[in-house]
DNA sequence: CAAGTGACTAGTG
DNA sequence: CCACTAGCCACTT
């Protein structure tokens, strides 16, 4: 059965995801760009909300932030458990909401080329 | 079907 | 990094 061009986005952005390794954490417009679609940045983040709400492939979607590092889908989580899942893998926060994004950041069109 | 919304980003100042 | 603009596009109302 054929699928949208939009699902298909959906399923690369899955793989992505589910290669970031502990400790690690890559940005909407990282996993954008590497997909070819980088304009849309947005769509990242909305495919992985629809997960969280419906379907739930055991993606680390704690490890996705924003360009500045900051948390912008944690209230999606439920409140504090992006923070506690960042936490246990180690991962340095420079502020309440925002992650040091320059220790951190995997950027999968280098890593996983 | 038009208008609003959103887990975004890059450019300009 | 802040404020504002524009581009982006699936989904909801």
């Amino acid at each position: 059965m054929k699928q949208k061009k939009s699902d298909d986005f959906y399923e690369k952005v899955y793989e992505v995801v589910a290669e970031i390794p502990f400790g690690r954490v890559t940005t909407y417009g990282a996993i954008a760009r590497f997909l070819g679609i980088g304009g849309s940045a947005r769509m990242v983040g909305y495919a992985l909300n629809k997960t969280l709400r419906t379907d739930g492939p055991d993606l680390p979607c704690h490890r996705v932030v924003n360009r500045l590092g900051e948390l912008s889908g944690k209230a999606h989580f439920g409140h504090g458990v992006m923070e506690s899942l960042l936490q246990q893998e180690n991962i340095t926060f420079v502020d309440e909401n925002t992650i040091d994004l320059e220790k951190h950041f995997w950027d999968p069109s280098i890593e996983l080329r």
